[in-house]
DNA sequence: TTCACTATATTAACAATGTTAAATATATAA
DNA sequence: TTATATATTTAACATTGTTAATATAGTGAA
């Protein structure tokens, strides 16, 4: 990699810090073009040349962030038994993380994007993430028998749409009210949900 | 009512019906201040004679899009009977309204709501359309023995869940990216989760 | 009818947004 | 050092939601 190529990245790693210590401070609702440039020490024009417009930067964050959920499920789990234990643990981490970062949850689901087919790589990214998370363990539960692979596979879509869909409402919707409330509904969910008879 | 509310409420559903028009048809982010009131007939700042601003306005579409797509699901469950299959008729439905209309979606699950406070009622009512939908059948399959209380309770959650997921997922993630994939996998996520065993 | 008053509607204006073009500053190569 | 390319900033534009000032229409009394 030639300094050219080093001095662009590292400038495009200012932008896109500023912009996830935003998202992650403030949420979506206060990420403007001026706001992540002030904060990166540089004039708003000058993020033009970096990147082709503020989406194409917003979604940028979105492997950073990918990476340190993650490490957070991964630290949050250790500990539990492969299998559904494990399962089980993952999910609550998973959820866990996007309710105390909730603009992360805003740009992983909510944001729109407007040019579909450049973003279609980081779209896949994020429809499959929990699958990522999860596969070691959906997989252990096919080979010692606790599930077939069709329950797998439909059980592990479930799943993420469920805690997708109720992060939505708690999120977005502030459905339940309390944390309380969304907490005992999550746990029966997931019991629901990965509950081999 | 005297003659200055009916003139209000008449003026008022101009610009509701200008609205929902908009939405469902260019959707959400053709929705402004000034496209609505240009299709009503009126200025702009007429608007805010009316409505406090224009997030109040939008909300007030969501009342008639439920009646609609209640209308809608009634007409296509009608020759189901009641119960299980019931249930996964009515799911299907009510999904099929919002592919046909994203716009209903976004505004349903995926607009902001910056005054939390004044809309509450409205969050609560999109919260629980899809149980006021179906809690007819919940409650036939509880008193036919078919499932417990606890059980349909859960279960009904985990439709409502899964369902807005994966609409989630497909309007706004283009995923998966084909309709035929959608359509595929909503039959096994319904089938799955009202499956009795 | 005419005049004052009130209610309603429109135009003008503001601040904030994303984006682009022009102008300026900086770095590089001869 | 000077000419040229590159990087950055300032200025400007169009669009957004919202409010204040202005204009218009309707109403009730003389």
């Amino acid at each position: 990699m030639g300094n050219k190529e080093i001095q662009e990245q590292r400038m495009k790693t200012y932008f896109i810090e500023a912009t996830k210590e935003i998202l992650k401070g403030e949420g979506l609702k206060n990420i403007s073009v001026r706001n992540i440039a002030e904060r990166a020490g540089y004039s708003y024009a000058t993020l033009y040349n970096y990147f082709k417009d503020v989406r194409d930067l917003i979604f940028e964050c979105v492997i950073d962030f990918q990476e340190e959920c993650q490490a957070f499920v991964v630290s949050e789990t250790e500990k539990t038994k492969p299998g559904i234990e494990k399962l089980k643990s993952i999910s609550k981490a998973y959820v866990k993380y996007f309710i105390q970062y909730p603009g992360t949850f805003e740009l992983f689901f909510l944001e729109k994007t407007n040019d579909v087919a450049s973003k279609q790589p980081t779209l896949k990214l994020i429809s499959n993430f929990l699958e990522r998370l999860s596969n070691t363990d959906w997989e252990y539960c096919i080979s010692t028998k606790v599930l077939s692979a069709e329950d797998a596979k439909v059980k592990k879509n479930t799943l993420n749409f469920t805690l997708v869909g109720m992060l939505l409402f708690y999120i977005n919707r502030r459905q339940p009210e309390t944390y309380k409330e969304f907490s005992d509904e999550l746990e029966n969910q997931i019991n629901s949900i990965l509950t081999v008879k």
